[in-house]
RNA sequence: GGUCUCGUAGCUCAGUUGGAUAGAGCAACAGCCUUCUAAGCUGUGGGUCCCAGGUUCGAAUCCUGGCGGGAUCACCA
């Protein structure tokens, strides 16, 4: 499609050319929407041309736009003020326009094929200690959304997970398991395994603290307190044996996991989230060791009299950085290191992504700095998709002292309020029960959802319980709700036997509503493009978001369009919701949202 | 302390390749259901865009310096 913009774009740099004899580069041409309260599409300003035309703003803008107008069919009029060039299109131009979107199916979308590039997108990487909660929300949700719009932007995506099974936070559910449990299981507890598993995280902690406080009482300093205390050591030991392959240690640990992940295989689902390739650091944590022995040995590390092995990262302004503990076991950075190369020999990528907190954003700096020292060509195309923290109106999400929103409870709690709403408001009466509960699960997780992803993903964002939870205004809801009017719309205008809308004839003139929404309709493939670019989801959402009250205006400003006499204006208008609908659909669906069909 | 990052309406957020009179939602107030779903629409009030300089025809946006919040600078992950 030629995008008019570019086609503006063009005739002005032709017009200053042509006027003043003056070659200009395409970056001194700025073609923007016109803003509301003017008239016209597209606005050029010409206040870079003054320079060369030697004449008033009002007047290179008066010329250029006469220009614009006799080379250009599709600029029907302009208008100039204060040095502004506003320029409108022909009606014509715009049911052209529509015409033509329409007739794509996924308009918008690039499709993948064999040339694709191919991108590697890891988030969620949870720890098997304790259940998902809000932080990790963002996290996921953020990995869904950014893998769609990569998908949508025409490049082959792989989904991955790394999970954090193994460490001293495990060893310290599975000690406060062992001694405290008694054997109960979530079977026989009924309770999710991940929530079964962090509340002996929380035991543990809660042992470990009183154990401290004694050993300070007794006059030990806190620092010795902390790595003396006797659950810490026991915890210690266990994680020493699980090294060395104790089988009783890897028994629990395998027992334990396993219910932390049908726990978390539960919440995926709910969230909608799948991954094409899970990895585990227990499988992939050794890896990263054979690398720095070797890069040991080769000197690109060094080794201080300590036994620790450290990287100088000092020319590139950072420190030194350690790759192996002086006992010689694994860092966090080595097992990265490890998992990136892994990554890197099973699928050839084209680019790596790391959809990881921005608390991390020194460490991503450094592991790719590392990677390309230890000379692999590819540590360039890696990349941190980094994220801002969520915040509660009462401060810091801490598991270990229970201020967390935990993910299931959050995502219940939106589905009874979703029910109570809909109850409210007098609109589930004729839904069965199965019909209920496929609706209030998704307009809750829409809710959900939108709330969290409409925010610029490397921000830091503050959510409230009471009042972040709202079906009103610019929220999931809306945008949905915006889409099953449509849909009850086109039910109605089937059952009155029209079916097929796309034939009709072009109408002579398009009101003022049906313009605006067709502008907002332009600039999805752009909006897309943007989204991909910074990788940001939040442009898709508000996007959808404009769209959806665009169409609700104009749903109050047309007069009922089942009731339009003139049946190519009928057609037109029900085609123009249709396509609106389905927008709505595929941009929703960028954020993994999904749409009911009745509401 | 170094580095990074954020600061826009009472609250939550849009708005940066520099453009016109800075926008939404929530909350408050006032209207609109004998016409397609009122989870909607329309209107009113609400702003030293943290502060001070600078660059520019033009700055919320770029630069410099402050102030304030957050993150990070581990043989934790």
């Amino acid at each position: 499609m030629t995008k008019i913009d570019i086609a503006i774009k063009n005739a002005v740099l032709n017009a200053v050319k042509t006027l003043y004899n003056s070659q200009i580069s395409e970056k001194q041409v700025s073609i923007q929407k016109t803003r509301k309260e003017f008239e016209g599409d597209f606005t050029v300003v010409v206040f870079p041309f003054l320079r060369f035309s030697k004449k008033s703003p009002d007047l290179t803008a008066e010329e250029i736009g006469k220009f614009l107008q006799k080379n250009m069919p599709e600029i029907s009029e302009f208008n100039v003020i204060k040095g502004f060039l506003n320029i409108s299109l022909s009606h014509q131009y715009w049911f052209n326009f529509f015409k033509e979107i329409n007739s794509i199916e996924k308009y918008g979308f690039k499709k993948v094929s064999d040339k694709s590039k191919k991108i590697v997108i890891e988030f969620s990487s949870p720890n098997t200690n304790k259940p998902l909660h809000l932080g990790h929300i963002r996290n996921n949700l953020l990995g869904l959304s950014v893998s769609k719009i990569a998908e949508a932007s025409g490049h082959k995506v792989i989904k991955v997970n790394l999970v954090n099974d193994r460490g001293i936070h495990i060893c310290k559910s599975m000690l406060a398991w062992e001694k405290l449990a008694e054997g109960k299981t979530p079977e026989t507890e009924k309770m999710k395994g991940d929530r079964f598993v962090g509340e002996y995280y929380v035991a543990f902690d809660k042992e470990y603290k009183k154990q401290i406080a004694e050993l300070i009482k007794n006059g030990i300093s806190e620092e010795n307190a902390k790595n003396e205390a006797e659950w810490m050591r026991e915890a210690r030991k266990m994680l020493k044996k699980w090294e060395e392959g104790d089988k009783e240690v890897r028994n629990l640990w395998k027992r334990m996991n396993e219910w932390v992940y049908k726990g978390f295989d539960e919440t995926y689902k709910k969230l909608g989230i799948k991954f094409d390739k899970i990895y585990y650091e227990s499988e992939t944590y050794l890896k990263g060791k054979d690398i720095i022995i070797n890069a040991l040995k080769k000197g690109i590390v060094r080794q201080k009299e300590d036994g620790t092995v450290f990287i100088d990262l000092t020319s590139e302004g950072l420190d030194e950085k350690v790759l192996l503990r002086s006992d010689g076991t694994a860092l966090y950075m080595t097992q990265d290191i490890g998992t990136a190369i892994i990554r890197y020999e099973d699928y050839k990528f084209d680019e790596s992504a790391y959809v990881v907190g921005n608390e991390q954003d020194y460490h991503f700096k450094v592991l790719k700095i590392v990677l390309e020292k230890l000379g692999y060509s590819w540590a360039k195309n890696i990349s941190h998709i980094s994220y801002g923290m969520v915040e509660l109106p009462h401060g810091k999400m801490k598991s270990r002292e229970g201020t967390v929103v935990d993910a299931d409870d959050l995502i219940e709690e939106m589905i009874q309020t979703a029910m109570q709403k809909s109850e409210e408001l007098g609109k589930s009466d004729d839904f069965t029960e199965d019909e209920k509960s496929e609706i209030f699960r998704k307009i809750a997780l829409g809710a959900l959802k939108y709330f969290i992803l409409k925010v610029d993903a490397k921000k830091n964002m503050m959510f409230n319980p009471q009042e972040s939870i709202d079906f009103n205004g610019n929220t999931g809801p809306f945008i949905q709700y915006t889409y099953v009017r449509i849909k009850s719309l086109l039910n109605k205008a089937g059952e009155s036997g029209i079916t097929d809308f796309s034939n009709y004839k072009s109408p002579n003139k398009a009101e003022e509503s049906e313009i605006s929404l067709l502008r907002v309709l332009y600039d999805f493939e752009e909006v897309i493009k943007e989204a991909e670019k910074k990788r940001n989801p939040s442009e898709i959402a508000n996007y959808v978001y404009d769209l959806a009250k665009e169409y609700n205006r104009f749903y109050h400003e047309i007069p009922p369009v089942l009731k339009e006499k003139n049946i190519d204006v009928k057609k037109f208008r029900l085609s123009l919701s249709q396509k609106t609908a389905l927008v709505i659909k595929d941009a929703l669906d960028l954020l993994g949202i999904e749409v009911p069909e009745r509401m």
